[in-house]
DNA sequence: AGAATAAAATGTAACGTTTCAGAGCTGCCG
DNA sequence: CGGCAGCTCTGAAACGTTACATTTTATTCT
């Protein structure tokens, strides 16, 4: 069934068939319903590949880095994808691995289909090296500051995520903490972890602390299996901490059941801090003192711009967006000063 | 950069290129060479659309209903991912929504692409009877049982949803608990829940009581956010009950989190059952008892199916994969018959 | 009424691939 | 030495659209 069975079933030309699917003017209103019905009775629909071929053109494509695990991702895809399909965009969705050759290939997949733009969620760039080379087509960054990364002509949308670490632990040692435990990514590749400890380094400088990682900080993925583990470890090698601050929710949460297991009461024993900001941060007992990143504003910048940078040439530009540092259950004031 | 650029430059022929590109026989070692040698110095990557379109080809797609909340279908999305991309398919997702209007234009929008095959992760199928009544192609369903929705030559793998429902209250009322409160979907449209439901009933008859769906049924939406809020009014028009079972994990980690607003402790004062068996419900804290969807296995024999019904003409079968009740802490035995 | 203009419909050339029938070469056999 | 396989390779015809240059038809003006 295609665009010329209409055209002969409804006794016009191949031209004006197309025009009628496509809302072009030039067109009777007799030519039109005669088009439509047949359409309708024969249930066609237009072959996208051809279509796509012909025009030259294609969907805005979102690749997730480490994606699948991190629950903020998913909240900023929804939102993206919402709001593509508000413009009329279709939106075609690759999750990437941690797999550096899957990654490849995954970019190389996403290429062929000739996509009008990309959208990076997250990740760790590096694997994204070779693969970004020859990329001439517009392409936004989310979570990650592209200007940082070695990428200054793309546009980028990120978190501060070094100013809010510092707020976190200013807060922690605000509320007494002193001996305080980091979890996150592997710092070697992943930029947005190490950008989040530059944070707590500033901090823990700035008050006349020092901060030794390779005892008080362990990586891991972004996940609750791997944030139990990685809190076990960490409690095992430093047991007398008063806090951990977790560069991720996902690990906080997983962190927080490992310190249950232990005995752990949970601030009363030992304070917790996550971040992203994630919805089951909010619904967890007890609930979870986080960095709220903005993933509505997130999502609504890198669409715009993207969309944008689809239709005129523009200036790449970096922002930060606000975050703020949802004070909940999770962080107990060991003096009394600060409360929640 | 198209393949006519490649065998200008490499002074074979349109041919020669295609067959290079696609490991065709036939083409000398010489040949070989030259065309790749061209191919990686120029960068260039075969246009898809052209491809597809001259092949009549495309990807299997996926489709979620109420899907970017349920975190299971993220679960089970995430290895039906793995699993085409290691048979070298690629995957095309579309997250749809509650609105009908939507869902019939994803579905549209899906079919345009010309997808080799369907794959359904669960949803309230009224919104597809107008739709699927053309479909031809291979089309498999997870989570939700085919013939009983009334499309009895598609394939579809579910768990015995109302026998696990069913074990659920008769372990509940091994534990002694009598007033039972029930947290689910909307059972006019949402035929999972319907199901769940009955199997809630079946026990509850055989167990010589009765069920109230007006007074101990509040309906929601999956998202932690209705859990807690669906929680909420159950508990102020039942304020006995001693268990309440969600009908699924991120409504029941809602409604854990509602129930500890109001002063109840988990399990001591009241008793909390999920379904699903996300993550999340093995890191909450209590961890929660619920009922394990195989994901793994759903995934499987789904992504299976489905290629084996691109490939051969196949009879549907209509298939359940065994659920596991983990019996967790979120459950207390009221008279100690009963243990963990 | 005839010409000039506007509106509607047509025909055809792409878009970038794959495929298939066949055209040159070898070299081997009788 | 003619012929017959095998290999390689070539050229052209699709695949289903859209867009552009035309042609046909209807409308208006002097």
């Amino acid at each position: 069934m295609t665009i010329k069975d209409i055209a002969r079933l409804s006794g016009y030309s191949l031209g004006t068939v197309s025009r009628v699917l496509n809302n072009h003017p030039d067109v009777s209103e007799k030519a039109r319903q005669k088009v439509m019905a047949v359409v309708q009775e024969m249930g066609f629909e237009p072959n996208a590949n051809a279509k796509h071929l012909k025009m030259r053109t294609r969907t805005a494509i979102a690749v997730l880095v480490k994606g699948s695990h991190n629950l903020l991702f998913s909240d900023i895809l929804e939102k993206i994808q919402a709001k593509f399909a508000a413009s009329g965009e279709e939106v075609y969705v690759a999750y990437l691995d941690e797999d550096a050759d899957e990654v490849q290939y995954a970019l190389q997949l996403a290429r062929q289909r000739r996509p009008k733009g990309f959208l990076f969620l997250g990740g760790d760039m590096e694997y994204f090296r070779t693969g970004f080379e020859g990329l001439e087509d517009p392409c936004v960054l989310l979570t990650n500051n592209a200007a940082d990364l070695g990428f200054p002509n793309l546009s980028s949308f990120s978190t501060d995520d070094a100013a809010a670490a510092e707020e976190v632990i200013d807060y922690l040692f605000a509320c007494g903490h002193q001996k305080i435990g980091v979890l996150g990514g592997n710092l070697s590749i992943d930029q947005i972890s190490y950008r989040r400890l530059r944070g707590v380094y500033h901090s823990v400088k700035k008050n006349g602390l020092a901060f030794d990682t390779t005892k008080q900080y362990e990586p891991c993925r972004y996940s609750m299996e791997e944030g139990y583990r990685a809190a076990s470890r960490l409690l095992q090698k430093e047991p007398g901490l008063t806090a951990i601050f977790a560069l991720g929710d996902v690990i906080a949460l997983g962190a927080m059941r490992a310190l249950a297991d232990r005995g752990f009461k949970i601030p009363e024993d030992i304070s917790v801090v996550g971040y992203d900001g994630i919805v089951s941060s909010e619904y967890s007992i007890p609930r979870l003192t986080t960095v709220r990143q903005d993933a509505e504003q997130l999502a609504d910048r890198g669409v715009r711009t993207l969309l944008q940078n689809i239709h005129y040439e523009l200036p790449p530009v970096h922002e930060s967006v606000p975050f703020t540092l949802m004070r909940r259950e999770s962080v107990r004031s060991l003096d009394g000063k600060e409360t929640l």
